[in-house]
DNA sequence: CGACACATGTAACACGTTACATGATTTG
DNA sequence: CAAATCATGTAACGTGTTACATGTGTCG
C-alpha cells in the first residue's frame, strides 16, 4: 500500500482496485482491511489524510505517503526477504508426525501430497500459457515462480519416498523430562 | 500438538520439548502459546485434561487426545496442503512495486535478494553437511527441501533479470474509477 | 540463600479475515 | 422505486508473539 501511495495519492476504495490491477487476483483483500490498514499506517505516521479532497467532482478521503512512510518503504525495498521459512515447512511436519502418530501411513500422506502438487502443476501451467498468450509479463513471471517451486516440491517428495525405509528404522524422538530444580553443574 | 498427543498423552511443558525434539529448532514456540493452544483445543473438544495425574511422583496437568481430536488429526494428515500461496509471493510483489514506485531501482531489489539467497544457500548447505555427518535423516530431508527451493528462487531471479527491459516497456497498471451508480447494462 | 530450571498460566498487542452497517449515486 | 456499484468505515473472531506473574524444587 505504501508503494502504491508513493506512486500517487489516492483513497481507500481505489487503492484496492490498484492493488488488484498491479499485483493480480491473489492480492485482492477485503475492502475493510484496506481502511483498517490505512488507519494503522496513519497512526504510525506513514501516511497522512487530506480530508475532503475533490476527486472527479466528489469528496474522497485521500491519503498521501509521508517522509517517514517513504523511508520505511525504501527500507522494505532494500531489505531482502529471508526464505528460511521453508524450515517450518508444513508438509515436512506432516511427514515426520505421520511417522510418529501412526494414525495414517507416511506413504499415504506423501501420495496425497503428490497428487495435489500434480493438480496444481496442471492448473498453473495452463494459467501460464494463457498469460503468455496475453503477453501479461508480470503474471507470467509469477506463474513461472510457482512452477519452479512446484517442481522443487515434487522432486523433494521423490527424495523422501526413496528414503522412507531409512526413516522407519529411526528411533522415535525422545524428550526426557529432567526432575525439577537447578540442573547439576555441567562440565 | 494433536499428533504428539496421539503418540502419548503429556503435559504442556513436555509438549514443547517434544515438539523441538521431533521437528527441530524452527518449531520452538513460546511456552505460553502451548498452554493457550491447549485451552483452545480443550474448548473445541479435541483434547481432555486429566487433572492431578502423577508423572514421576509429581502432579502434572496431562492432556489426552479425544475421538474428535483423532478424527481431526486424521483429516489433517489426509488433506494435502495447497502450495499456491506462492501466488502471493512477496519477492514478486517487491519487484513489481519497485518498478512502479521508482524510489529504488528494480535491479537493486533483485540484486539484494540474490545476495540474500546466496547467503542462505551457503548456510543451509553447511547445515545439511553437518546433519548428514550426524545421520539426522529428518533434518537432512528438511534442509534438502530448503536447498531445492533456494535454487528455484535463484533460477527465477535469473529469469526476471533477463526480462527486466521487457518489464520497463510495459505501461503502468491503471484502475479507472467508474463514477458512482448502477453500471450501464453491459452488452 | 539465591540462581536456575521446571511448570502453568494470563494479558496485551498485532494482524488477517469476515461480516455487518451506512450512505451516495445512477441506471433500468 | 429497486438494484447495483462506489465509498467509508466498525465489530467480532482467530491466532501468533511477547511479556509478565506465580509457584515449586534442587544445586552450589
Amino acid at each position: 500500500m505504501l508503494a502504491l501511495l508513493d506512486h500517487a495519492p489516492t483513497y481507500g476504495y481505489q487503492l484496492r482496485g490498484l492493488m488488484e490491477a498491479t499485483l493480480g487476483d491473489p492480492w485482492v483483500v477485503n475492502i475493510g482491511q484496506i481502511y483498517s490498514t490505512l488507519s494503522r499506517l496513519e497512526r504510525d505516521g506513514m501516511v497522512i489524510r487530506q480530508p475532503g479532497v475533490k476527486v472527479d467532482v466528489e469528496d474522497r478521503t485521500v491519503y498521501e505517503i509521508t517522509g517517514t512512510g517513504k523511508a520505511e518503504l525504501g527500507q522494505w525495498f532494500r531489505q531482502p526477504l529471508s526464505r528460511d521459512y521453508r524450515l517450518r515447512d508444513m508438509v515436512y511436519a506432516k511427514l515426520v508426525l505421520s511417522h510418529l502418530s501412526g494414525s495414517v501411513s507416511t506413504e499415504e500422506v506423501l501420495q496425497a501430497q503428490r497428487r495435489q502438487l500434480l493438480n496444481e502443476m496442471h492448473e498453473v501451467t495452463r494459467m501460464r500459457a494463457e498469460a503468455e498468450s496475453k503477453s501479461d509479463l508480470p503474471w507470467v513471471l509469477l506463474l513461472e515462480s510457482a512452477v519452479m517451486h512446484l517442481e522443487a516440491d515434487l522432486r523433494w517428495l521423490e527424495v523422501c519416498e526413496a528414503r522412507l525405509e531409512d526413516l522407519d528404522t529411526l528411533p522415535p524422538p525422545q524428550f526426557k523430562g529432567r526432575p525439577r530444580g537447578r540442573p547439576p553443574k555441567k562440565k
